[in-house]
DNA sequence: CTCCAGGGGCGTA
DNA sequence: TACGCCCATGGA
């Protein structure tokens, strides 16, 4: 067990920020998350002192980084500009965000299921994928299933991931297994790449339009200034901002910036549970 | 460039 | 019961 002091770090509003469907709330202050082959308990024991069940080397060595935890986010939040207010109600409302260190190939496949689809159903289709086709691993009494490696999806039928509630995406996904098992993406030899030429890789892969690659560069690997433009960030544009995509959407941060904005808009339905003042654009 | 199908679950009329 | 919508994209 580890103990930390942390401030800027809100796992409740991360696990609702959309941008890791593998983590989640289990009681008061007790979180789980399944990342890197790994099954981890976090619980908030008082203020801002957090416990983490792992060893003091799988926290150096995974979840320090996971967690981005050397990430000055204060700094980050001090940098928007004085004039954008909404912005800045935004990033108070998203305190404690932080953008997660996930596996590439975890959000290569996760970011192909979420395009055009619901939140509930991602998580729905990405559990079933791990249920049917990711290792076990074994968690004191319980049993959990970590994310499909490459090989593990190879001799799966589209029919089989059909199954698992993708719908016309279980043809990305076989696709993408292929271009995995060739080496075409390969999350080690395309994290040296620069922004430009990473960009392009993952835009030439079957079903990775600009947004999902963003989505990937963002959270796969973690180049904080991609700005995913999905339908609430268009909404924001339009309803806010006058027509234009949010001005930081050039900043070096504009990864972070695009959560909060995210997480900001959809607060009626974090609230709600319900979408409302839904539009085209 | 525009238009539209792709699954499926949930909300509203 | 029908239809709109959802962290979009490829193909016509």
């Amino acid at each position: 067990m580890i103990y930390k002091k942390l401030t800027y770090f809100d796992l409740d509003k991360i696990a609702q920020s959309g941008q890791c469907f593998r983590l989640w709330q289990e009681g008061a202050g007790h979180f789980v998350v399944i990342a890197y082959n790994r099954v981890l308990h976090i619980e908030n024991l008082e203020n801002d002192i957090w416990a983490f069940s792992c060893a003091e080397d799988d926290f150096l060595q995974i979840w320090q980084n996971y967690f981005d935890l050397p990430t000055d986010y204060a700094q980050i939040e001090s940098r928007i500009s004085l004039e954008d207010t909404f912005l800045r109600e935004a990033a108070a409302y998203s305190r404690g965000i932080r953008i997660l260190h996930q596996d590439p190939w975890e959000m290569l496949i996760t970011f192909l299921i979420s395009q055009n689809n619901n939140i509930p159903r991602i998580r729905r289709s990405i559990e079933l994928l791990c249920e049917r086709y990711g290792g076990k691993i074994r968690d004191g009494e319980q049993e959990y299933f970590a994310f499909p490696r490459p090989e593990d999806l190879e001799q799966v039928t589209l029919d089989q991931l059909g199954m698992c509630n993708l719908g016309y995406r279980a043809k990305y996904i076989q696709h993408a297994v292929q271009s995995a098992l060739s080496g075409i993406f390969d999350g080690e030899k395309l994290s040296r790449l620069g922004d430009k030429e990473l960009k392009g890789t993952l835009l030439s892969l079957y079903g990775v339009g600009p947004k999902v690659a963003d989505c990937i560069m963002l959270y796969g690997f973690h180049r904080l200034n991609a700005f995913p433009v999905d339908v609430w960030i268009k909404r924001v544009g339009s309803q806010v901002y006058n027509g234009n995509i949010p001005a930081q959407k050039d900043s070096d941060f504009a990864g972070v910036y695009q959560q909060y904005l995210f997480y900001f808009a959809r607060k009626d339905v974090l609230n709600t549970g319900k979408y409302i003042g839904a539009d085209r654009n």
